[in-house]
DNA sequence: CCTACCGATCGGTAGG
DNA sequence: CCTACCGATCGGTAGG
């Protein structure tokens, strides 16, 4: 018995091979392969490539959106916050590692109006946290550097998290952590003394 | 008059378009509309497509290795080699936007052999920072951390650079400084007394 | 450096 | 969900 409908399933092989090749590399012929079907019925359980494409990148981002309101709501200041996002992200990652890799590189494949309304998610993502930073900074509970510079380091620092192979959920914890550690207070070993 | 060469001038709007649409999504009847060429007169100045993404990956990679190799011979001390290697970075990106998003993003679609000889080329620099920053929590200069996440996180933490469109010379060091205060100093705010 | 053209592969449709 | 097939586009070659 298979515990995932057909379309899912088609779903999901989709996201792995637009990961594993890249949306362009991927055609329908590899992606009928790998569910079990011929080419041509495919298109009874979806309408097209390009929707294959919007329906994993949105859904990506909504994620994102959701587990940001969470933070704001939760945490208690700006440090604690970041450190929360750090989580949100490695977390992500391990429970949907392939939607992740595709929302992150190959969005660029969508076609307009997908393309505008997808860059305006991601605008707004940024903006909340960039409004994070820059109250740490101002309240002085962060060192006073540019909330953009700090937004896009923080950013990509975690995106290595996306291409691990394997994560077991022990390793989230860990790699949180470590990064959290590194973001916050840095490498150099501190004698304050 | 032209200063580069008609070769030197296909390799340059290769590798923008490589940037821009990525390899796959690239024709090489793009290629020719944007030198002013018909497509098959492309094949007199170089081999395939592949060739162009070849040179750029390649050349792009042993830039990072040059570059690593003045690290490792005038730096002083693992943490003034960590700010030296970020700077390499946003130099080179300052240097060679476009080939340095290539090399990160399109090398995938490399074949055989050269896919393999380009992973060991990375794995190289990967190894010779790796040492770099284990040599610094040996030396007790660096939190112990695991050199492996904070390799991964460097390497990451630097990404966003190479996508910014426009970069001038003075925003060099600005950057470069604002990451290697991050991943050294941390954001915190030290209270220390 | 061009014209002319090749076989392969693409996303998708018609009709059942 | 299949067979049969479409026009478009691909990287690249022949020959001059």
């Amino acid at each position: 018995m298979i515990r995932t409908s057909r379309k899912e399933h088609i779903y999901q092989e989709a996201a792995r091979l637009f990961r594993d090749k890249g949306f362009r590399a991927t055609s329908m012929r590899d992606l009928a392969e790998s569910v079990g079907l011929e080419p041509s019925s495919l298109y009874s359980h979806i309408r097209s490539k390009q929707e294959l494409l919007r329906k994993i990148c949105f859904d990506c981002g909504q994620r994102f959106l959701a587990g940001m309101d969470r933070v704001s709501e939760i945490s208690e200041g700006p440090a604690d916050a970041l450190q929360a996002v750090v989580r949100l992200h490695v977390t992500i990652a391990f429970e949907d590692r392939t939607a992740i890799t595709v929302f992150n590189d190959e969005w660029r494949h969508l076609k307009e109006p997908d393309l505008a309304a997808f860059l305006d998610m991601r605008r707004q993502y940024e903006e909340s946290l960039e409004a994070l930073i820059a109250e740490g900074v101002r309240r002085g509970v962060f060192t006073p550097l540019e909330p953009k510079l700090v937004l896009n380091t923080l950013l990509s620092a975690v995106q290595w998290v996306y291409r691990k192979k394997q994560m077991d959920h022990g390793e989230i914890d860990r790699i949180a952590d470590g990064i959290s550690t590194l973001l916050l207070n840095g490498l150099m070993l501190q004698h304050a003394e």
